[in-house]
DNA sequence: CCCAATACTTGTCAGTTGAAAAATAAACCT
DNA sequence: AGGTTTATTTTTCAACTGACAAGTATTGGG
């Protein structure tokens, strides 16, 4: 990606009050893009969302498309930390259990994480040069990683013989789908998709169907 | 929805050649919309993609809002009648076959219509007046209809017991992700998702694995 | 053939957009 | 204390936004 680096001239420098600003940014930022999509979110309202100016975007990130990148990564890279953290706690476990772990992981983050999968969603319908950054620096290794488990899983008899692609795509939908619609989830039902009970709950209806 | 009836005095007099226009700005929208939220699209990439003028768009839709809607029904209007036509084609088919046809049903719907799913999910995650003219509308008979059938699957010991709400956005999920994530998918594996192959054997999959 | 209704184009409006420049404030080092 | 970087606000600008008004072209019914 053709992206430069930040105005981090000196990071000692750097005062910590400026960097929790920056962060609010980056905060404001994922919950504007990830909402109204890349177009359809301002540097205006991402400054006001944050408390600060919009001259203080460009200052902090230069363009928009910068600022975009700098969400993403501020929630991708912990999330691949914590999922190579998840991956090697697992490694020794039986695929049947590993699975369902795996599973039960990928909910809670989904709808701890809600924006991550409406920011992807936002970009992957689409050849944009952000789904490709996005493909290209986090995906790829992780679909690469699914196809193991997924392998494991057909060999084992755990699930019914499928190419990989299809079980990827059916369990990030299966896992993700209801945290990214929470609230035509309480229009229809009323409930709170984001409570503790229903995070589990989906947790467990996700491991019970794949896993039989 | 306070949204008032488009310039129809005559439906007589009315050209076809005006209606196709219609059409064909209502198909912009619906590719505008779905791919960049209400927001993000503006009436003149609609108008452009429909290779008409703005003012042409705000003479026939008068406000933006208003073309939405109009959008959302030219989409979901064909897609409830064909549902009904299909749940009453099934309603005496015993309950196993009937959730494997519906699934298939959907995720072909899902693969023909991937406009639908996503502006859905461009208006699902926040409390907007879209969001509820879409539930209100279309989606609150539809959720009822799942609930029947889960309701029977269960009964049947097709689907371990679990609240109708998980296995609702589990099975939505799982039959359109794949296909709101074209170019995505594309990428990671260089398949097509929209070949007819990759959409048959996707709504295998789906069945195979949900009903076992 | 005319003429009124319909269809469509063009121009304009105030408001918003991202980016950059200019002006000011705060923080830090010596 | 003074001076230089760093942080932030305010101002500015061309481009774009949705809506509307004022035209022009096309249509179909008499």
């Amino acid at each position: 990606m053709t992206i430069e680096a930040e105005p981090q001239p000196d990071p000692k420098r750097r005062s910590v009050r400026s960097q929790e600003t920056r962060e609010r940014i980056l905060q404001a930022a994922l919950k504007a893009f990830s909402e109204s999509g890349f177009d359809g979110a301002s540097t205006r309202q991402i400054a006001a969302l944050a408390g600060e100016s919009q001259g203080l975007v460009t200052y902090h990130f230069s363009t928009k498309e910068n600022l975009w990148k700098a969400a993403v990564d501020s929630l991708f890279g912990p999330f691949i930390e914590e999922l190579n953290a998840r991956k090697a706690a697992l490694a020794e476990v039986d695929i049947r259990t590993r699975l369902r772990l795996l599973l039960v992981f990928f909910v809670r983050h989904a709808a701890n994480h809600p924006e991550q999968n409406r920011l992807m969603m936002q970009e992957a319908q689409s050849e944009t040069p952000r789904m490709r950054y996005i493909a290209e620096t986090y995906l790829k290794d992780q679909y690469e990683f699914a196809c193991g488990v997924l392998r494991e899983a057909i060999d084992a008899g755990l699930l019914p013989p499928a190419p990989h692609i299809h079980y990827f795509y059916i369990v990030v939908g299966a896992c993700s789908r209801l945290f990214t619609a929470t609230s035509e989830c309480e229009y229809l039902t009323g409930d709170d998709a984001m409570s503790p009970a229903m995070i589990e709950a989906h947790a467990e209806a996700v491991a019970n169907l794949i896993i039989r």
